[in-house]
DNA sequence: CAACTTAGTATTATATTTATACTATCTGTC
DNA sequence: GACAGATAGTATAAATATAATACTAAGTTG
């Protein structure tokens, strides 16, 4: 499998926030080259829902409307360290797990400009996210995927379409690899951790069977929950390698 | 799945060959933005190989050494248009199986500019190409890319690793889609449809076995195989739906 | 301490995958 | 023209994985 791993560090950080609104107004109609974008898909898992970041727009085109973040590919810049860089201005996160999902590049995806848009996708553990479910922080949602999904709401450029491909992509990998992992915290209970295999493939599983498939890829620690009303769950971790 | 579907039509072939020799003399250092390409590994199997469409570079960077064939997307062209595009150029072929695979963005994977290349993989029976292994028209070579990837041979650019990846998304679809499907003609015989199996996955399977697999997609023809010393074989059809 | 709730395990039933052994039908040769 | 050699194609058993059910375990709350 090809993906970016946990450790990459972040790089490109330092620098301030991209101004996006100057570079627009600068080539009004047709820019002389094709410009390249990341376009950032940062999920998370919480109350239950497979939780997703995303912008509200400010300014035309499509103001107003919800928008998937997205940085400019640097000229100087790779283009994962410039997926991670938006990854970490708009999460403030830089040991996150993504790796890169589709390009799209229809020559009109853009009103604006001629853009072509790699889209990424991040899985945080909402433990280490700042953002919470329904509220707005600096124009930042947390959205709720399904629901806007399957709701008929327009969403910015070609959004949508970003958003269905990443959706189905998640489920498809959650089936054959341990990419789910990346959604729960470093220390994690087995309820737990079911809990966000089923969100993501939307069906239930039986337990002990559940149980069976992931038990050699976690190693129990010592530890237990406390406080709940029914017996305690037993902590695990990721097993190495 | 993602995938473009077989009857995508052609639509800028009909343009001249790209000066791609201009175009490099004009930004000998750095050009003022980023450009796009697609670069297209073109499969195909024959003599019992794996075979990919190299082209041999006649010009720096990289004189000398294989290259895959490219094209750079236009500024008024869909990406996936710029791939077909260049497909239909290498290959004279307008309606083949192809699909987005991933993208390279290392700000120095190309020493003369700032490129970002999105890779494609196009699927062709060996009846239809023009081409024959070890043979060379045009510049054109077919190579066996089980051996090419295990010699340490250098390629331009970071084309090894493009090539790596591509033969490993091979494989992988192979387990799980009807995508190798494409590698045959038409109408086909089982043992020969179980070849290309085994030869994408690189292990032999069991006759009995693999027919149960495929019984669901295929439908029978009236057509037998004639003239071999042996027992004839049953031409299928890819089922329709 | 009984009722409730969720954690965790043991075991069976079913389906799928893996593997082997067989029969079928052609060509070429003596 | 029968039989040897070759590959096509089928029937069936063995092993493994998946799906499903039923149970026991260990906390809290009233």
């Amino acid at each position: 499998m090809r993906n970016n791993s946990t450790d990459t560090k972040k790089k490109g950080s330092t620098q301030t926030k991209t101004s996006v609104t100057a570079e627009k107004k600068k080539n009004a109609v047709a820019s002389s080259g094709i410009t390249v974008s990341a376009e950032l898909l940062i999920f998370s898992i919480d109350e239950d829902k497979l939780q997703l970041l995303m912008i509200e727009r400010e300014e035309k085109p499509y103001a107003g409307l919800l928008a998937l973040p997205s940085v400019e590919v640097g000229i100087k810049e790779n283009l994962d360290d410039a997926a991670l860089r938006g990854i970490t201005e708009v999460t403030g996160l830089d040991d996150v797990y993504y790796e890169q999902l589709y390009t799209f590049g229809d020559k009109n995806r853009d009103p604006k400009k001629r853009n072509i848009s790699v889209s990424y996708m991040a899985l945080v553990p909402i433990e280490k996210l700042a953002f919470r479910p329904g509220e707005r922080v600096a124009g930042v949602w947390l959205v709720d995927v399904d629901d806007l999904l399957e709701g008929d709401d327009e969403l910015a450029y070609d959004h949508r379409e970003m958003i269905e491909y990443a959706r189905w992509y998640l489920a498809d990998r959650t089936e054959s690899t341990t990419i789910a992992f990346h959604l729960v915290d470093d220390m994690f209970t087995l309820p737990d951790l079911q809990r966000v295999y089923e969100i993501i493939l939307g069906r239930s599983l039986y337990k002990a069977n559940f149980r069976k498939k992931v038990a050699g890829l976690i190693e129990e620690t010592e530890y237990l929950t406390t406080g709940d009303a029914h017996r305690p769950s037993r902590l695990y971790v990721l097993a190495e390698e």
